[in-house]
DNA sequence: CTGTGACTGCAAGTCCGTC
DNA sequence: TGACGGACTTGCAGTCACA
């Protein structure tokens, strides 16, 4: 059973991929610090649905594609 | 522009009224304090992911259909 | 059975820098 | 460009008494 955080990890690393951007950049657009994307898409951060939709938003795709596996 | 906090509070509290349990039952489920649960139906909890995938899954539902309004 | 304010502990989230 | 560490501040997790 993989922990939710690692699924999020691979959505965000994979939409951000797909938009071409930077951490650095992502996280601008978040209103975010660097390091702190750098952990969500590490797996070791447990974000809030708030810093979810956030980056959801920024990334151009519905939260629920962030949260589910496929 | 609804905050997502509603949209989830009205979510939880439409799944567990289909469920027919009450608060306590669900605190009991999720492992979570009664008073927590109340917090989140009444959109005053900003919840990070694990505990939203914990009442999902009480609730037998997929946690994108506790943060999608409709 | 639920709403609510207040509280403590620790994680969420920031900012610095290095490799 | 991103991984990672340390120290820091803010806010959530989790609980209680009481209405």
């Amino acid at each position: 059973m993989t922990d939710i955080c690692d699924i999020i990890a691979a959505n965000v690393r994979h939409f951000r991929g797909m938009k071409g951007i930077s951490q650095e950049e992502l996280a601008h657009l978040t209103d975010l610090d660097r390091t702190y994307i750098s952990g969500i898409e590490r797996g070791v951060r447990n974000p809030t649905i708030r810093v979810l939709e956030k980056i959801a938003i920024a990334l151009d795709v519905d939260i629920c594609r962030l949260i589910s596996g496929g």
